[in-house]
DNA sequence: TACTAAAGGATAATAATTATCTTTTAAGAG
DNA sequence: CTCTTAAAAGATAATTATTATCCTTTAGTA
């Protein structure tokens, strides 16, 4: 993914944090804003939290990436993608995605509802295979 | 729905304060820490913030409620019932539940991650019947 | 190379939640 | 029906998370 051409479709300016940032959630996956914090320190030592922050909702006001809300955890962000359901481990809090098709759900609760519907957000908690195995 | 009875099952003491957060969510139905708030003042008006917070707390430890995590917003708590799916309009921010069985995406997602699933956040976002026909 | 709006960094302010302490009260024992 | 006590209420301080402000730096463009 090129997030440089990303970034200026969207006229953010391209700077070395933002690319950071992005490049962070996509090697490291789901992380929380304490997380991308101590990771992009590493790299821009002297970056403020402010910066992260504003980063993100930047980001997130674009729809470069998505705030992911867990129930009992704190908020995880990742690089925005198709739609796609997120599994906790409530024991290790492993947390991953699983590509499932969702339109024959979407449909029924469209259907019911009356909805038009475009966005969703589905987490499933549980117990991941090796926790099982303890 | 006996709250006296299901507070006393978890060992928590019945007070009237804990009785009204309880039916109001019950009657009100989706409602944020700020709303219940005020509602709850109005039945008790002397009733601190904190007392609010230790209770809502003390009853999700207790599964007597459920936080409802919404992208873009507030939680907002409800009492614990059946796994179900929620709504939310974006132009009216109307949150309504609706029921649809959801065993055979947990089936499919436990099938292909080998996870073993009890429970669900779901949340899907679009625009009611409403606020389609303005 | 120079200009300017946007972004970065430092820090203050605000909002949300939790902790602490004292007073009150629910619940059970006698 | 008292008495006792642990739990809960209420008030408020402390903490944490997030946003706002202000000045400096820099990316993008002429």
């Amino acid at each position: 993914m090129n997030y440089e051409l990303l970034l200026r479709e969207h006229k953010l300016k391209v700077t070395p944090q933002r690319l950071g940032i992005l490049t962070l959630m996509q090697n490291a996956g789901h992380l929380d804003v304490e997380e991308l914090f101590v990771l992009i320190k590493k790299q821009f030592s002297s970056i403020s939290l402010a910066t992260l922050y504003k980063n993100i909702n930047a980001m997130l006001e674009n729809s470069l990436i998505t705030e992911i809300k867990i129930p009992r955890h704190k908020s995880k962000y990742e690089i925005a993608k198709e739609p796609h359901i997120h599994l906790l481990c409530q024991k290790c809090n492993e947390f991953i995605d699983v590509s499932v098709n969702i339109d024959s759900l979407v449909d029924e609760v469209s259907m019911k509802s009356h909805y038009q519907l475009m966005d969703s957000s589905i987490v499933l908690c549980g117990v991941c295979e090796k926790c099982q195995a303890l």
